[in-house]
DNA sequence: TCAAAACGTTAACAAAAGATAAGGAATAAT
DNA sequence: ATTATTCCTTATCTTTTGTTAACGTTTTGA
């Protein structure tokens, strides 16, 4: 992990990304800025660590993530994250607790960070407090509709269909990365990712 | 459904629950109070209609509450909610889409209602305004813990495994609806959780 | 109250998924 | 460059789940 100046044009896509929960007029931003950090993640390196306590939310400037779990020496992927993403081990992170998975880069990736204390001078902050409550607010309320849609896919789709709704993003990272990492991502193993696999690609040769 | 004054002893259920989310001083409280209504439905009524924009979010003050969606004829469940919860087409509320699912009682159910016309009063008054941001990031943060939990289980346990932990609630509801309401809660066919509970009986007898 | 509909279980068979192991290809490490 | 590791696929076998249908019971509605 490094710690240096965020690049401008990162902050930029930061502010351009938020734009559709939260506008900053110019004095906020200054203030909003000063209150970011940054990090650059090695390919594996890890932004948080099982059973320690997540201190920031972070968005993804540049390049992919992946959480996972341990659970008896084995790894599972639950979830994928992109660039212009946020990610956090939210729990952890809301109610200081041991977080209850790992979040690793599957790339070179560039995160601009929120750490807790600053999020907190935020709130607290007489100009910015009620903007950063809403930001917060719609925020979580985006992630309650994906989770809503995670969860419906596993109740309404096959493993199939969850596949190829997962592939229709275009993400090219996907391409990159280990299967089993999707196949734990899926819900099936990554030998019946492997069949799902051909059948796709004979029923579509 | 049956719109008539909200009696007291739910409204301070109500106001209980909301406590850890949000603490209203008196007056504040009566600005609050003033902006709820109140419906009753009986087993089978709808409070939300698949393809219709869901217009409020619910606090489930007595009874209990199941969500599904219809597709070529089939009912499928796809979630529970049960007293002292919150209820709503979430997506549908915030982005006055039409909603996914149908939200049906279980039993005789009483809901207090915030309507989006009434939210959306609270969140431009002087004094409440902040308090209800925060309110709503609260609210939402608690219910991404809850999903990611579930979709956690969808990953890491079996259906047997997610059977049990949902009877472990001692929701006595439960025992008293349709199983293939719960079965499709499990993401399997009514079938096979016939066979996940003779399998758990027998062990356990 | 009585007929119709909805329910839960079981059986039999088909389809899908898990487990394990083997083999070759790709990647990483020294 | 060469060895070691990881990865993906395939095969085989086992287990689980889905599908359909039947049957008795319970619930519902007229």
């Amino acid at each position: 992990m490094n710690t240096k100046d965020i690049p401008a044009g990162q902050l930029l896509f930061f502010r351009k990304e938020l734009e559709p929960y939260i506008v900053f007029d110019e004095p906020q931003w200054e203030i909003f800025k000063s209150h970011l950090t940054y990090s650059s993640f090695q390919k594996k390196d890890h932004f948080v660590v099982q059973g320690k306590v997540c201190d920031a939310i972070g968005f993804i400037a540049k390049g992919s993530i992946r959480y996972y779990t341990l659970k008896d020496g084995t790894d599972i992927t639950g979830y994928f994250s992109f660039s212009g993403e946020m990610v956090s081990s939210y729990l952890s992170f809301l109610k200081r607790e041991p977080a209850l998975n790992y979040i690793q880069a599957l790339e070179s990736t560039d995160l601009i960070l929120i750490s807790r204390t600053n999020l907190q001078s935020l709130l607290d902050h007489p100009i910015l407090s009620c903007k950063i409550e809403r930001f917060g607010r719609l925020m979580a309320e985006h992630y309650c509709c994906c989770y809503e849609e995670r969860i419906a896919s596993f109740i309404n789709q096959t493993a199939e269909e969850r596949y190829l709704k997962l592939m229709e993003t275009g993400r090219d990272i996907l391409q990159r990365i280990p299967q089993h990492y999707i196949a734990n991502y899926l819900g099936v193993t990554p030998v019946s990712l492997s069949r799902i696999r051909k059948r796709i690609f004979v029923h579509s040769d």
